[in-house]
DNA sequence: TCAAAAGTGTTTCGGATACACCCATGA
DNA sequence: TCATGGGTGTATCCGAAACACTTTTGA
């Protein structure tokens, strides 16, 4: 008992806390983006005995997985309200290879449904979970090896991202509420990988009609000022529920 | 026991089968979609005892949930190797409303992920499970009442069949072999609920480069015999795989 | 004063749309 | 013979892509 305690540091050990709390074999995980200094970020926590991994948690008995993602995106970010989606669930049964738990509850076969998040950078004040040491944004180009199929996860969040941008804006949840349009479009250039000329984005960006040109300039960069934009909520959300590029 | 035994004819009770062979809380849930003289079909199960639900299942222990969701499909069809797509994971804690198992294992709250698959009408042989008394295609347009929140699953199923239609094609699993253009047109309009222009349509078919024009027509029909095509099997798992109409 | 970034155009092109016309078939 | 459905072709339009020119800024 004593033993398994000093293990993860916990007050009770893990098997116990969760048998009784949580639904069995159900997991969620998060895949949290983030934009910072045009880069696109990933929220990472490390074990203490090493290994990184999504940030993630399981689902208690009365409550929705939803609200279980935007419980666990609370606890390492602090942040509520921000974009949760749901994208896939991940069930095959040896997808925790190497699974360092042996025994009780924690120890069996789980099923993971895997939600990314978008989030505002700056607002996030990351706190590892009582197993972790570190909760850490890291580069999506250079991520590092992660338990399990955490790696797959992750990649295949930021292909369903990457498809989204077809159909649906993006930049409400992952740039700062003022922002000028080379910010909006190094973000797309990012979540992309590719470059887009920025005439012709600015062009197809306004014709969205979700964005508000400001009276203002971002001031102290070299070169030019560029305008300050803001979306217009309302519309950025329609255009969000109902889609861009219905081809039928 | 008896008692238990006779309410839904099955030799063991069901809570004593699944407790020791399937992971608690967890089901999978199939939308079987069809095409069938003009109208898109889902395939039903109607229990003993009345109500109508979606053919599904429990997740084997040593089973992947992919392999689960195949595993249901040729039981309730008589097909394996047909297009099966996972789309939304359901876990509202009060997504059973009025559930009828009082006792044991399956009275406990599930979470259940969907899966929507296309399969060729004429091919299908449907089986009732154990505890149904029919397995029936039924009209889109006209679906009964169902069970928890299996008409949300349905509708949310065939939402994401439609808009699948802007960046991948349909067809290959739903038609014969051999189909008229009218019939892929028959289709698509069924499918997305709209009128599409004939001409505008075929031309716009022929250039995903995905068909192949046989020097055959079908014959019988009242009025000038159309052409039948075929799929190019290889161009349309390509065109399935990378997409349609990325617009980056 | 000049390189680099930003603002604001114009031209061009291809794919989607809206049609028109002719052909085949059975009632 | 004619209504209906099917095969094929053309004019148009609009949005995307390509690209030019000017303005502002700090080094």
């Amino acid at each position: 008992m004593a033993k398994r305690k000093s293990e993860f540091g916990l007050k009770r050990p893990f098997h116990e806390l969760g048998e009784s709390m949580f639904l069995p074999h159900l997991s969620v995980d998060c895949v949290i983006f983030g934009f910072h200094e045009g880069s696109l970020k990933v929220l990472l926590l490390q074990w203490k005995d090493g290994p990184w991994c999504l940030p993630g948690g399981f689902v208690k008995h009365e409550e929705s997985i939803d609200r279980s993602a935007i419980r666990i995106l609370k606890e390492r970010t602090g942040l509520d309200a921000i974009f949760l989606k749901q994208f896939h669930t991940f069930g095959d049964p040896d997808r925790e290879k190497g699974k360092r738990f042996k025994k009780g509850w924690i120890s069996k076969r789980f099923v993971t449904v895997g939600y990314y998040a978008l989030v505002e950078y700056s607002k996030v004040f990351p706190q590892p979970d009582q197993l972790s040491s570190a909760c850490v944004w890291w580069d999506v180009q250079s991520i590092p090896d992660l338990i399990y199929d955490h790696k797959q996860i992750v990649a295949l969040a930021l292909n369903t991202l990457r498809l989204s941008l077809n159909d649906h804006p993006v930049g409400y949840n992952l740039l700062p509420s003022k922002f000028t349009m080379p910010e909006l479009l190094r973000l797309y250039e990012t979540i992309l990988g590719q470059e887009l000329d920025r005439r012709n984005f600015q062009k197809r960006m306004l014709s969205l009609d979700i964005l508000i040109k400001l009276n203002e300039r971002k001031t102290g960069g070299a070169h030019k000022a560029p305008f300050l934009y803001r979306f217009d909520k309302k519309k950025y959300d329609r255009a969000m529920k109902q889609g861009l590029n219905q081809s039928w």
